[in-house]
DNA sequence: CCTAAACGCTACGCTACCATAGCGTAGCGA
DNA sequence: TCGCTACGCTATGGTAGCGTAGCGTTTAGG
């Protein structure tokens, strides 16, 4: 599992021409077809049916890729589950309004919503399933988890630079108690995640940071 | 999948002597050894392996009890899966200390440590990811998850009804703020779960109920 | 137009697993 | 001691999936 994505080393590469921008450049445009086309599908399937559900032959089922083409572009079933499930990386702006309980709220908002229509959402059990056992998932798991987490980390670091909050509070720990509880509702609960429940989460973080004075008042139904 | 263990009916039962609890009580010696040493086998074997990789014949090899016998006690693997899976319930007792915050840094403290020790632990995620598609393993995921919220619940509702905690607060969303951030910590950050940890989440949670005055000041290391 | 790369299709070998059948053996209880 | 029950062992049928081989067809690109 060396490289970054397993496709066969570059074919040919003759006409370095299209500069296109990292990688998709100067490959076959059948090549590129097929690729797309499989990860595409495979990521479906993936969501339907989990990493234990995931079969190469319905892939290509699916797909209309044959089999032996899947098998050209990568090396096993493996591969193909890790290249699929990468796609999850839920890359979303950072905002900055200032006040950090409204950034916070926000994100969690986004993050609430996500995990409730997403179809990712149903994949990421199977991801953590596997990763418990599996190293080379483990690496996938927290890739997914690290960038889910991102941009709530990076709120809570800037506002903690900027001195809005307790130096002794250890971000870590406001990561886990702001996720952690949409992620119970998401997986664990099966209750749903409502703009009050995202509110009342954020408010438990940081009115214990600073002195709050107005401790339950948003009658906005 | 009707009853609820799936064994065949009472074999005989002609001695109904013996007067034991419940169940267990005038079954052939047999039997109960089959039983208790493939279930116990089951479920290690799903620890290791989870869901996923349990398979009846790993079973038999190494409970050493023939694969035909298992089959004449549990009627398909999936049976003897959710079996073996049942036996997760951590029933633990429900402490009263006159303190809500005490009783809460108990429960979570011992359920941190259960987390990051019982080997039930790593079987959780198969068990979630199943359920996301199985609505019979759904079934046991969710027993499994209110016996594990029960006794944070319970004290919590017990402290409501006291009068010791706001009555807007919702039982279950504080449920979902103390045992979410646990979760996520086992099981998508993988970071430790100390008693640091456990302190700062239940006073985020506690300290919005009631008016605080000491925020932060907890330097004991 | 011509070459070479990429693709599709069918078939195959292999392994793992589920579930069952048949038959002989061991042990519990009257 | 005798019978019924549970158990072990071996074999078997059947399915599903992985990964590969061979061969013909399409298509990009010079």
């Amino acid at each position: 599992m060396g490289k970054g994505t397993p496709g066969r080393a570059q074919p040919s590469r003759r006409s370095a021409a299209a500069p296109g921008a990292g990688d998709a450049a100067g490959v076959d445009a059948r090549v590129q077809r097929s690729r797309s086309r499989v990860l595409t599908t495979a990521f479906d399937l993936l969501s339907e049916s989990g990493v234990g559900g995931f079969t190469v032959d319905e892939v290509a089922r699916r797909s209309g890729v044959a089999k032996t083409t899947i098998y050209r572009h990568w090396p096993s079933r493996e591969a193909l589950v890790i290249d699929a499930a990468s796609r999850i990386s839920a890359e979303q702006e950072v905002p900055d309004t200032g006040s950090l309980e409204s950034d916070v709220t926000a994100i969690l908002a986004n993050l609430g919503h996500l995990l409730s229509t997403a179809r990712w959402s149903s994949v990421v059990p199977s991801i953590v399933d596997v990763a418990e056992r599996d190293p080379e998932f483990a690496g996938v798991h927290g890739k997914i988890q690290r960038g889910h987490a991102a941009p709530l980390r990076e709120v809570i670091e800037r506002a903690a630079s900027r001195g809005l909050i307790s130096a002794a509070a250890d971000p870590s720990s406001m990561v886990s108690a702001l996720i952690g509880p949409l992620y119970y509702r998401r997986w664990f609960s099966r209750e749903p995640i409502d703009d009050q429940f995202v509110k009342t989460i954020v408010r438990n973080v940081i009115s214990s940071q600073r002195a709050t004075d107005d401790p339950v008042r948003d009658t906005r139904t």
